[in-house]
DNA sequence: CTTGGAATGTCAACAAGGCTGACATATGAT
DNA sequence: ATCATATGTCAGCCTTGTTGACATTCCAAG
């Protein structure tokens, strides 16, 4: 019953044996590494009262200002319920800033006030630097491969919004 | 006041910028990337009314039969109630089976039943099947470093947890 | 100008899955 | 005999996701 499928990629000039066995450690990898990509960020939301889903919005607020609501939406992939939720706490606390759309005044764009964008530099700090410190001892090679696997690991509509996001910096 | 942060990394011939932008791209690349890791299970474990924290369960069960429920509790980094919740839904599925230990009797050893062992095979299968894909399309020497970064990005009890998985192949 | 649809906001209700605290039980270890 | 450990369980709370329903505003097509 156990079959032990492989299969080979070639890349370069090595070869790669892709047993399962070596599937599942890259699986465990996301997993584990998952849990340090957001422990910081946690630990200083929970200071604060705020969860993930209040970083998740204040990032990409900050990553593209003036963003729509809808926008935002497609880029975090919940409903507008869950969305409006927390954009509400963080507008009722100062920390974003909602300004209805000059051409469709339907949209309301969003923009990260003073005490927003100090909340999202240090929540980012806190990610930057154990990002850079992973870069670090893994060397840059590493960081090509990383980013080249987590990249073809994403759906296609994320990875367009992804490109999206990396054009337009 | 945009302070734009450069350090600068060495490995085999190159060298690599760790500008905020890179280091926020790789960032990115994990919060969209971690959707598509989650997203076949996820859409399977609906069909049976289950969630993420039950394929956890199952996952390291299966990775580990015979765990204790501490230990397993050591390595999903939840509590002893949120574990039991779903150990206790699966065990009343029947998919997972719950034995006194031999040596200690307080113990409790877990192990897949037959048909927990079946729904671990079709939850593996679906998310090892876009780790290939993605392996194949990023590479061999990709691999390498998905993994190196990964496991640099972990924190060290993490980490150890991770190699001990390894190990115990 | 009217009407349909899109964008947004909001209310209510619910579920999963975290958490804490408290307590019970069985067993091992001293 | 006593204390610590492993486990289970009850109760209650929080965040964050969901669906469904409905109101408002406004663009655009007829």
């Amino acid at each position: 019953m156990k079959n032990h499928r492989t299969a080979q990629i070639m890349g370069g000039e090595s070869l790669l044996f892709l047993t399962d066995e070596q599937l599942r450690q890259g699986i465990e990898a996301m997993f584990f590494a998952y849990r340090g990509f957001t422990k910081d960020p946690d630990r200083i939301l929970a200071e604060m009262g705020y969860g993930r889903a209040h970083h998740r919005a204040i990032h990409f607020i900050n990553r593209a200002p003036r963003t729509t609501v809808n926008n935002l939406l497609a880029i975090l992939g919940v409903t507008k319920q869950s969305l409006n939720r927390v954009l509400r706490t963080l507008i009722a606390d100062g920390l974003v800033e909602s300004r209805v759309g000059t051409q469709d005044k339907r949209e309301r764009h969003l923009f990260l006030t003073e005490d927003g964008a100090a909340l999202e530099a240090r929540l980012s700090d806190a990610q930057r630097a154990r990002m850079r410190s992973a870069y670090k001892k893994a060397g840059p090679e590493a960081v090509s491969g990383y980013r080249q696997v987590l990249e073809a690991m994403m759906d296609p509509d994320m990875r367009r919004t992804y490109a999206k996001l990396k054009e337009g910096t």
